[in-house]
DNA sequence: GCCAACGTTGGC
DNA sequence: GCCAACGTTGGC
């Protein structure tokens, strides 16, 4: 799950311990968020557009998709005038904090991992903000993270 | 700050 | 339903 650390970073959610991750207005993510997030679920943190770009650690679902409520307030940058709220078009999912890494898996290390050769995240061009993971996937960021 | 790539919008 | 124009994303 990405976010631009400027906006949201994962010393944020260390923070707070959990989020509700708002903000999403793309319905790729949005499906993903009602069809594929259940509690108990893991993600990884991803910093992006900013000077460290990379994978920084780890969270866990602790609630399924709601209504993300930033779509009807006028003055948030998220602001949807076409969503109502007997129809809400936008929905998040909140996170716990679980971990931060001691090392940045960098943009750049990813691209090197053959895990990752079909990972829409090395794809030219890509634009979702939020994507899945094997478990093989998983499991290789968190070591590379950690060690 | 640039700009390629892409999703969305809206006129037709 | 096509497609040009536009806005956004996000790496560089």
């Amino acid at each position: 799950m990405k976010s631009e650390p400027g906006e949201f970073s994962i010393d944020d959610l260390a923070k707070n311990g959990r989020e509700f991750w708002d903000g999403v207005r793309n319905y790729q993510v949005r499906n993903m968020f009602r069809d594929e997030f259940s509690v108990g679920d893991k993600a990884l943190f991803y910093h992006s557009n900013c000077s460290k770009i990379g994978v920084v650690g780890e969270m866990k679902v602790i609630q399924e998709a709601t209504t993300d409520k930033t779509q009807f307030d006028s003055k948030n940058k998220h602001f949807d005038p076409k969503s109502t709220k007997s129809a809400p078009r936008w929905l998040g999912v909140t996170v716990e904090f679980v971990s931060k890494f001691k090392h940045t898996v960098s943009l750049d290390k990813i691209k090197e991992i053959k895990l990752f050769s079909d990972s829409p995240l090395v794809k030219k061009g890509n634009r979702l903000s939020v994507m899945k993971l094997s478990k093989k996937q998983y499991d290789k960021i968190v070591q590379l993270g950690s060690k």
